[in-house]
DNA sequence: CTTTTGTTTAACAATTTTGTCAAACTCAAG
DNA sequence: CTTGAGTTTGACAAAATTGTTAAACAAAAG
C-alpha cells in the first residue's frame, strides 16, 4: 500500500486546527471543516475514519505541540533571566497564531471526562519549579510558591490572547492596535515578573 | 396568561448556565441539559421555544452578570487601591463559581460573528482607565498604558480558573490543593499589582 | 365537584450531522 | 496504451439532535 500523498490528509487536518487554534470555532462540524479546506466532506471519513477520531487526533497532536515547544525552553541550560524572556518570546509567538488551542484541549478535556495524569510531563514540571525555587533562594525573583510564579507568567501570556474579541470592544481597538498592544507586552511582561 | 410558576423555566437555565460556566461542557445539547436538570427535553421548547433561542438568553444573561458586577465595584468611588482589592475579592469569588462563563460567551461570540459595540460599556471602561492612568500620575503605580494594567490584573486572576483541569495535573495538585493555591492568589495579585 | 388553564409527557416528525458505498477519476508502473 | 492502486466524488443510509403535537396531568378558579 503506497500512499500517493496528495497532500489532502494533511491539508484537512491543518484546516480543522486552523478553525479551532485560530478562530476558535471549537465546534465547527465535519462539512465546516471539509468546506474551510475545499474539499469534499466525504474525504473526512476516508482519511480519518470518523470525526472523533480526527478529533482525537487534532487533540493529541495539540498537546504535543504545546508540550515540545514548551520543554525545549524550559529543558535548555541559559541562565535563568535569559530562558524566561525565551519563553515569553516563544510562547507568544505561538499563541499569537494559535490562540485558542489550549482552550480546545481544556474543552475537549472537559468534554470527555478524560484525566491524563502522564508522569512523564510532572518530572520536566518539577524540574523547572525547582529551578524557580533556587532563583529565589538567590533573590533573583520575589519569593513565592513557583507554582503561582508559573501562573503568573502563563496568564500574563495567554489571557489577553483568548479574550481579545472582548478585549477590542471595551477598548475600542481595530486587530492592528490590539497587536501593537500584544507586541508591547513581551517586554512589559518581563519586567512585571523580574522588578 | 397567569404563570403558575413551577420553578421549571428557572431550573432548566440555572442547569444550563452550570453546564456551560461551571463544569465546562460548552457544546451541552439539550438532552444533556434536561438530564442534568431532571425534566423532560420537551419542556427545553416549551418554556424557551428553541435550543438557540435558550443561548442567547444565557448568552446575553452571562453578559450582562459579569458586566452589573464589573460596574458595581469600579463604579463605586472607594480610594483605588480598596476598589482594587475589592475587584480582585469579588471578581475572584464569582470566577471560582462559574470559571468558564467568559469563556462561553467568546466562544458564542465566535461561532456566530456577532459584533456587539455596546457604546455604553465603553465609557466605564475608559473612566476607569482614566482613573489608573491618574493614580500612575501620581505615582501609586509603576506606569504604562492603563489597559496593559487592566489585561494584567484580570489576567492573573481568571487564567489559573480556566486552566485549572490541566494546573492539577501538572503540578500534581487535587482539587483541595489547588483551592488553597486559588485562595492565596488574591494577595498575591494584589502584591503584584502594587508592589 | 367541574371547569379552566397552565404544565408535563410520550410519540412522532423534521432537520442536521455523520457514516457508507460504489462508481468515476488520476497517476504511476508495467 | 493498459493495468492497478490509491484518490475523489455523489448518492444514499444511518444516527443524532432538535422541533411539534395531542393527550394526560395538576392545581387554581368558579
Amino acid at each position: 500500500m503506497t500512499t500517493r500523498d496528495t497532500g489532502t490528509e494533511q491539508l484537512i487536518k491543518n484546516t480543522a486546527k486552523h478553525l479551532f487554534f485560530a478562530e476558535g470555532k471549537l465546534h465547527a462540524t465535519t462539512q465546516e471543516i471539509a468546506d474551510a479546506a475545499g474539499v469534499n466532506r466525504t474525504l473526512v471519513n476516508y482519511y480519518f475514519r470518523s470525526r472523533d477520531s480526527l478529533f482525537d487526533q487534532v487533540f493529541n497532536e495539540a498537546q504535543e505541540e504545546l508540550v515540545s515547544t514548551l520543554d525545549e525552553v524550559i529543558e535548555s541550560d541559559m541562565p535563568f533571566k535569559q530562558k524566561i524572556e525565551n519563553l515569553i518570546s516563544v510562547f507568544l509567538n505561538e499563541a499569537m497564531q494559535y490562540p485558542y488551542r489550549e482552550l480546545f484541549i481544556i474543552t475537549e478535556m472537559n468534554r470527555k471526562d478524560v484525566i491524563d495524569s502522564r508522569k512523564a510531563r510532572v518530572n520536566k514540571v518539577t524540574a523547572f519549579l525547582d529551578q524557580i525555587q533556587s532563583e529565589m533562594d538567590k533573590g533573583t525573583i520575589k519569593k513565592m510558591n513557583p507554582r503561582h510564579f508559573t501562573l503568573n507568567l502563563f496568564s500574563l501570556m495567554a489571557y489577553p490572547l483568548v479574550t481579545a474579541p472582548l478585549n477590542k470592544i471595551l477598548f475600542s481597538m481595530n486587530d492592528d492596535e490590539y497587536s501593537i498592544l500584544l507586541e508591547e507586552r513581551k517586554q512589559l511582561i518581563f519586567e512585571t515578573i523580574f522588578p
